[in-house]
DNA sequence: GTGGTCTAGACCACC
DNA sequence: GTGGTCTAGACCACA
């Protein structure tokens, strides 16, 4: 897997667990990989895998079991959603929007550039 | 002041230069408070603002004169405004479109949360 | 059955067998459950009994017969006090001892908590 | 400083501050030592230290200002306090008293141990 | 100076 | 096999 500069490693796995948990890759009750498994997966240290399973852990998204491993929890999927929704509007939308003020941009041009981003993703995954 | 926790607060310093410049309070030409002033007026250290002051030099938006302070750059009013938007449409809409992606938020949506958040401001500013 | 976060599965087993011991629910000389068994009771995986039963074993407590099974030894109850006292008196009376100095409670109200415990107990029983 | 084998690391250091809290060495809003200085103090790799600011961190008992270090946070003593004194009652009591009567403790022998113990424990601090 | 991230690798208890 | 602790040490962003 390949990451971003801007944000930490362990993080940008705990989004991509969120991520697996909300398209229901990762079942409500199911486990997802060992430490060791992700990490040689993702050719990133153990710990930093640790680290995010921690992250989650302490966010309620996902539990361990001893000497099992860990498993996604009940209500993740809510969870996960209402955090990322939560952050989305009362922290993300009022900064673009205080932005678009600040630039002159018309709330009605976002669905335009939308779409050209959709596009442009789309055609990413295709290659 | 008070600073958010998901920015580096030197960057929300160089924001709110910014701002007083777009608006106005700080001319093109004028001087911008010391180093020194800033600082204690944010409850900073005095480091933190000469970061964000050596930044927005870095961008060409103010400059220095030796032994009287700093001054707004000719131009910086456009600078700034072209920054923004390139911040905007390089780094935000796309995360904005990400996450409206995974949490399944529709575009043509966002022109009514827009109308919403700018009712409520414009409330606040009336009291 | 259930288990407490705070201490290791196997020794709760343990503990477990320890008491029906005292309690005569497992003679000396009488068979325990097979590890099989147990396990499947408990929701465990095996090895984690066996654990146990080898910890126990390891203490004098019990012993196996070659294709029969556990057994409690001879003079087992005794063992298990003599365990049971020497683990209040070194490791758990200590920690009690320096937590109520740190939290200011006399020791002369411990004994009012105990007989408040004893009374809930007893309620519990009784239903 | 000497750590015991049972417990982890950086949990004893989270004690220590704690019972530092408790002392009142370490002030509510006051600066608690850095990772840095601290880990050269008791000898172990600032990871260490580190982990145990965290752990007291999520425990709303420490907080972090960027770029200057952690700090005691306001109510802190009495979060500790009613931490512990919470896992004292609900947790460990219950234990030593299902253990006393087993072993046919007697509540009022308590305090005669206590004490013993407590002389023990102030001939250690004069040497 | 502060905290934080990450790696490599050892070693451990537990299931 | 599982997670967890700990070290040594590099490197980074931030104040």
């Amino acid at each position: 897997m390949e990451f971003k500069e801007t944000r930490p490693i362990y993080l940008q796995i705990a989004d991509f667990i969120c991520e697996r948990i909300l398209e229901g890759t990762f079942q409500e009750g199911g486990r997802i990989p060992s430490v060791r498994d992700l990490s040689m997966e993702m050719e990133v240290n153990p710990n930093t895998v640790l680290k995010s399973y921690g992250y989650l852990e302490a966010h309620g998204i996902i539990h361990k079991q001893r000497g099992t491993g860990f498993y996604v929890s009940p209500g993740a999927r809510e969870k996960v959603r209402s955090l990322q929704k939560e952050r989305f509007f009362n922290e993300v939308l009022p900064e673009v929007f205080a932005t678009m003020d600040s630039l002159g941009i018309y709330p009605e041009e976002l669905a335009t550039y939308y779409h050209a981003w959709k596009e442009e993703e789309d055609e990413k995954k295709t290659h």
